[in-house]
DNA sequence: ACTTTGACGACTG
DNA sequence: GCAGTCGCCAAAG
């Protein structure tokens, strides 16, 4: 899917051990309300041959909290294990603290 | 061609 | 803080 271009460019952009949220993937990939895009594009990526650090989009949930938001139990384990085995902490629910671990395009540093 | 669904987000009550 | 609703774009039935 050609329009599904975009945004893996922006997730293979996102540095290992940060996160970004599909309402941030899509606006940086020319969609600005295209949050729903972002989840159905990565969707496709699933059993697929790809470069796309997929693990590293998470829902917004609102605001300075992220979270998986796959619905496939396991997709969202498999997504948790790939994440601390960045370095990102992701506690039970599933939650990073986007204080920390967020993609900010000019690595904030803490 | 029309309707429903999907890894979402933001606003309103 | 939580539940309901609308908006968004694309794909599948």
């Amino acid at each position: 899917m050609v329009k599904f271009e975009p945004f893996y460019q922006v997730v293979r952009r996102v540095p290992r051990g940060r996160v970004a949220t599909y309402g941030q993937v899509a606006a940086l990939a020319g969609r600005p309300r295209g949050a729903r895009l972002c989840g159905y594009a990565l969707s496709a990526l699933r059993g697929t041959v790809h470069d796309v650090p997929w693990q590293r989009v998470l829902g917004a949930r609102g605001a300075g909290r992220a979270g998986i938001s796959l619905r496939d139990p396991i997709g969202a384990a498999a997504q948790r294990a790939l994440l601390e085995r960045e370095g990102v902490v992701v506690d039970a629910l599933g939650r990073v603290e986007l204080e920390r671990f967020g993609w900010r395009r000019v690595a904030a540093k803490r």
